[in-house]
DNA sequence: GGCATCATATTGTCTGAGTATATCGGATCA
DNA sequence: TGATCCGATATACTCAGACAATATGATGCC
């Protein structure tokens, strides 16, 4: 991992994508790690397109995706440049996940955080007193999967998303849930970010439970407060492991 | 306007968008609007474009960008499929604006005032904290703006919407002001909306001062406390006009 | 010095061909 | 009879080359 400087090829390109898909990945991640800055003009088209050993058509449909996420625009004559940072799609999980490839600035993170604190404690509330007895055997089952398999496992990992994102669901609001995916993939990226450099620090199954407890209550304020407790302390865990 | 059966061609098209872009928007307000529902399979490349009288190519560069936006997937032999909606970017600028070329559900306008009461209360504590001293006279400015022209001007919207864009940019907070774009285009077209039907019910500045007035004596409390009410308000006047 | 005009570079659009891939249907086997 | 394997096929994917539309930036005029 870390960067990875392609060794035949350019970016460390995701299998299962076409080429355009492949482009769209590696332009969106030089764009968004600052490799081509807000203002920047690419290339010409038929230039790039023949340096990267792809059809224009295949750049074009790239070029068109990172458009539609607001990372660039493009006008005849003009060219094509990079947008201002204003207009970028933070919230698109893609261009998350592409920032996550590089090493996001700790402002980042923390504003990341900071839109969690402000979230997913109201969601909590939310889900208290909407979710259905489905939903709280889902929740159930994913605290026994975190439970059981822990979070340095893929599928310990997995359970605790699945975890907030059933939360969201629960509050029967689709913009809401929405942002999970993207604050969902943020966390687990954080995650691993977290664990590459010293083990996780705390136990935060004690606070899930607690969490879990107030849904099943249908209390909302104990859910909000259980909620912020756990973004509280995700935050903390995160800090430790930048800093030093 | 009201879904307006276009005239000589298909949907009635944004002016200054190329092809690709407004067959993107076509078909993006078709998926959105229901026309063609989560799991249907569109007609394959060569036949649809030929249906539009477009080449494959600027239809081609549409799907990639639906793509992006989480409406579509397309598979070699499976065809191209409208996503389900759990995929969908509803926090992207346009497929919100899609959403509101139809009649959107009154359960989802409600969810996205939930989002607003969640987001930019708390938006508007941070604000107070953080603004710096050009942000309050901008904020200052735009208030005067709304005042002299009214809510019912197109000028004293953009100032509305520009008092809340300040506010959620003081807060230093890129993820949260991205929100911004999205929540404000849905102000604004909720706003018209509303409006269609009768005339705005409450003068809404007072609210919008005593907002202003928290964010001047950095009082965060103050500040959300208004904010709530001024969102409050908003989603009444807005309800007052979807029951009758 | 400001404004209108025009040449030009760049993206936008179109056409047509060939490739890669995942699904569907049939054949084989338990 | 049922399930599994495998190949034919429909579809999206990629490529190539040409022409059109457009906004820029320089030029010339007032």
């Amino acid at each position: 991992m870390i960067v990875a400087a392609g060794a035949t090829r350019a970016g460390a390109a995701p299998r299962g994508l076409r080429i355009h898909g492949t482009i769209a990945h590696d332009l969106g991640v030089a764009i968004v790690t600052g490799v081509h800055q807000p203002g920047d003009t690419l290339p010409g088209e038929i230039e790039f397109a023949g340096t990267l050993h792809v059809s224009r058509s295949a750049y074009r449909e790239a070029v068109r995706m990172l458009m539609a996420k607001g990372l660039v625009e493009s006008r005849p004559k003009a060219g094509t440049r990079v947008s201002p940072r204003s207009r970028w799609n933070l919230l698109d999980p893609d261009v998350l996940a592409w920032m996550f490839e590089g090493e996001p600035s700790e402002a980042f993170i923390r504003s990341l955080f900071e839109l969690r604190m402000i979230v997913e404690p109201a969601a909590a509330a939310l889900a208290a007193e909407r979710r259905s007895a489905r939903e709280l055997a889902q929740l159930g089952h994913a605290l026994e999967e975190m439970d059981r398999h822990g979070l340095a496992t893929a599928e310990g990992r997995a359970a605790d998303q699945a975890f907030h994102h059933l939360i969201l669901e629960a509050t029967r609001n689709e913009p809401l849930t929405t942002l999970s995916s993207t604050i969902a993939a943020a966390v687990g990226w954080t995650t691993i970010f977290k664990q590459r450099k010293r083990r996780l620090p705390r136990d935060p199954m004690p606070e899930h439970r607690l969490l879990y407890g107030a849904i099943v209550a249908a209390d909302p304020e104990a859910a909000r407060t259980a909620m912020a407790e756990l973004v509280r302390q995700a935050l903390a865990d995160t800090e430790l492991s930048m800093e030093p």
